[in-house]
DNA sequence: TGTCTTAATTCCCGA
DNA sequence: AATTAAGACA
């Protein structure tokens, strides 16, 4: 067995690992320790060595992209067999279980797919119909639901212990009135036979417990399950995956504690840390080698993590040279930090034979991306960005969807809501606010509010123009099964109106908005071509794609060359590598984020994202920050990245615009050490102001003793966290929490 | 109802 | 800075 050829380019922890055969096992995978090599290797040992069919053997991927390289190479190892092995993520696998097996939890065919503008609209709809509801803002009860729904919390669950299991924070949101708007959110989707992301992976756990042949019929689908990036899975996600490993036990999960950066979506590094105590009889495996980066990367690497207290340990071996220092640029404002950038792709291409597409460029937030692809143009340097606001979610791309979704699918409130004024017809926010109050009440579908809109509406101009509407809308609803998915939506663009109102607009702005139908339209033509299938199945596909799928990435820059410097952010840019790499924005309140001091936690988690952007690196690395950034228009002053602090002197550089030695030119070298733990000054009393600064001792009249760890916002509305010797972390309003300074 | 102007909000990460 | 919600008025 251990001179199968499969195993020969292995090393000794690789090859264990790919030929474990039967029972869970837990593979720690380094970064850049050939984590997917190790899976491909071993899935293809499966069925060379132990004659598992690959309709045996499912993959579970974080991305679409992730899930087509794997068959890809294990195509390449073994075959056309491979053809036959599920390879998905997991919200594509179960949405195609929901597809074959809906109709048991009563999701009927059609069914819709809410995004996340979906669900707010879905949201405004129940509080504005519901009177007395109050006026809380929506998008904060979206993340409450949706943090309830990623620990399949119900309603129900809530009410009875709700305040513990919210951690106490419900931002100033009643509990009673999140728990209504949840039930009646619920309520609705259902009514509109429609599901959001997180009941694609919930409904099919409901699904799995109501209907246990339904999960033994998948079971002998996912004999040997394998799951990516285990470390950022979810309870859902958790749960999945123990229903499918319960019956055979073949479970190999891999990931690396070090690269949870997901908990904001319900993400629980616990999943990985317990899974020796979750399968007993585990078999666990260490990928430590590094193939990817050079010494010297995994030097800062190694430095900036070991400073996570709440950790395993574990450390990259480079395998690689030593390499290259990592370099650090203080840029004055955020345009000479863009201008760095370039300046710095067009020195390393005119010394060495990169290409554009060896150069990454990583942030912490989607706006920071605008300059840095000004810059870009400035220089002439190709630049493709990853992600920000995708194709799928621009409002006319919506619109046209949204009609073929309202065709497909009569109880989909929402998107019949979306379209019913556009383009405009005459039917405006009165009667659709009259329409859906009506619907509320009487408890029925917009739909059939809009088919008694001659009652509802009795007497207003609006009642002829929705009659016209509907018989639009009834002539949508017979193409749609008939004509192919591109042409049912040119029909759409056509018979609505929609086009000929933007062509009437004129503006440069409509301009755009045609030529992102259009693209609209190739897109769905080339899917056609491809073997796609029906707009409903289109549909689903867009509402899954990831925004570093080649899909979404070629949607959003259809003319975008091959060859392009890549934009993207750190979350976005997991189990991805380039030669170089930039890390921008390395100050305090951006990195970490001012949103995520509050607790050790959250700096940790930001503590791992920074090292997931530095594991990236092949080559060569850099730093960058700057002195001042704007942010809503303001110019604001920064101080260093903490994390900057991590790193041993020795092994950074200061370099100037040019890429020369600072240290070699004798200028001066900028203080590194200035992060001092924030300070909050609030007026408790009508003269009296208190100041509190991280890691002073203070006392609370309820919870005793304790220590500031955070603090965040000023005036009346700045917040403290404080961890309690008894008791654990509380995040307190400043103003009401009676603190005392201890000596 | 629709359109134009002004005010408010956002800018954390994403399937 | 840029987008979106709200308000004034035809």
């Amino acid at each position: 067995m251990s001179d199968h050829p499969l195993l020969d380019s292995l090393n000794e922890q690789q090859r264990a690992a790919v030929t474990h055969y039967g029972g869970p096992a837990l593979v720690i995978a380094g970064a850049g320790s050939g984590k997917t090599r190790t899976i491909v290797q071993r899935i293809a040992y499966l069925m060379a060595e132990h004659k598992v069919y690959p309709q045996q053997i499912l993959a579970v991927t974080f991305t679409n992209k992730a899930a087509g390289e794997l068959k890809e190479r294990v195509e390449g190892l073994i075959g056309n067999a491979a053809k036959d092995l599920w390879v998905s993520t997991f919200h594509a696998a179960c949405l195609r279980v929901l597809r074959t097996y809906g109709e048991l939890i009563d999701l009927r065919p059609g069914f819709a797919i809410y995004d996340e503008s979906d669900q707010l609209d879905l949201i405004k709809n129940v509080l504005e119909s519901v009177p007395g509801l109050g006026d809380a803002n929506p998008r904060v009860l979206r993340a409450l639901i949706e943090r309830a729904k990623s620990q399949l919390w119900s309603p129900q669950m809530l009410a009875s212990s709700g305040e513990q299991k919210l951690g106490g924070t419900i931002a100033g949101i009643p509990l009673e009135l999140l728990i209504e708007v949840y039930r009646r959110y619920q309520a609705r989707l259902h009514r509109a036979n429609a599901v959001d992301f997180s009941d694609i992976l919930s409904r099919t756990v409901e699904l799995f417990e109501a209907h246990p042949n339904t999960l033994d019929n998948v079971q002998q689908r996912a004999v040997f399950i394998h799951v990516d990036e285990y470390q950022d899975t979810n309870k859902v996600q958790y749960q999945l995956t123990r229903l499918l490993a319960e019956k055979y036990g073949n479970l190999m999960v891999v990931g690396d504690p070090d690269q949870g950066i997901y908990s904001f979506r319900g993400a629980d590094v616990r999943n990985i840390l317990d899974f020796q105590q979750d399968y007993e009889d585990a078999n666990v495996y260490r990928l430590e080698l590094n193939y990817r980066s050079t010494g010297r990367v995994l030097e800062v690497a190694n430095a900036v993590i070991l400073h996570n207290e709440n950790r395993l340990e574990k450390e990259l071996k480079p395998v690689k040279d030593t390499g290259e220092r990592a370099k650090v640029y203080r840029a004055v404002d955020h345009r000479a930090e863009a201008d760095f950038v370039a300046r710095q792709v067009e020195r390393l291409m005119a010394e060495r034979a990169y290409g554009f597409d060896d150069f990454v460029v990583l942030y912490r937030t989607n706006v920071q991306s605008r300059v840095l692809e000004e810059a870009m143009r400035r220089a002439s340097i190709p630049a493709r960005i990853v992600g920000g606001v995708g194709f799928y979610e621009r409002r006319e791309v919506k619109d046209a969807l949204s009609y073929a979704r309202a065709a497909l699918n009569p109880a989909d409130d929402v998107a019949w809501q979306r379209i019913l004024n556009r383009p405009k017809r005459g039917i405006g926010k009165t009667s659709l606010e009259r329409l859906a109050g009506a619907a509320a009440k009487r408890g029925v579908r917009f739909v059939d509010a809009l088919r008694a809109a001659d009652e509802i509406l009795k007497g207003t101009p609006a009642v002829a123009r929705i009659a016209n509407f509907l018989a639009l809308m009834e002539e949508l609803i017979e193409s749609v099964d008939l004509l192919p998915a591109a042409e049912f939506l040119r029909t759409v663009l056509e018979e609505s109106g929609y086009r000929k109102a933007l062509e009437d607009e004129g503006s440069f702005e409509a301009q755009a908005r045609l030529e992102n139908l259009d693209e609209l339209l190739n897109a769905l033509s080339e899917w056609e071509e491809d073997g796609g299938g029906s707009i409903g199945e289109f549909l689903d596909e867009a509402a899954l794609l990831a925004s570093v799928d080649d899909r979404a990435v070629k949607a959003v820059n259809p003319d975008a060359p091959e060859q392009a410097v890549t934009l993207m952010t750190l979350h976005n840019a997991k189990g991805l590598e380039f030669p170089i790499v930039f890390l921008v924005g390395l100050e305090e309140e951006l990195m970490p984020h001012r949103s995520s001091t509050g607790s050790l936690q959250e700096v940790e988690e930001e503590r791992r994202l920074l090292y997931v952007g530095i594991t990236r690196a092949q080559e060569e690395l850099f730093f960058v920050h700057c002195e001042s950034r704007m942010r809503f228009g303001r110019t604001e002053y920064t101080r260093p990245s903490r994390f900057l602090e991590d790193i041993p002197e020795g092994t950074l550089v200061d370099i100037d615009v040019f890429g020369r030695d600072l240290s070699d030119s004798g200028l001066n070298k900028f203080p590194r050490r200035t992060w001092r733990p924030p300070s909050i000054e609030v007026a408790t009393g009508s003269t009296q102001i208190t100041s509190f600064r991280g890691g002073e001792k203070v006392e609370h009249p309820r919870y005793g003793a304790g220590t500031v760890v955070g603090v965040s916002g000023e005036g009346m509305r700045a917040e403290i966290t404080v961890v309690f010797d008894q008791g654990g972390a509380k995040r307190l309003m400043v103003k009401y929490s009676n603190l005392t300074t201890l000596p």
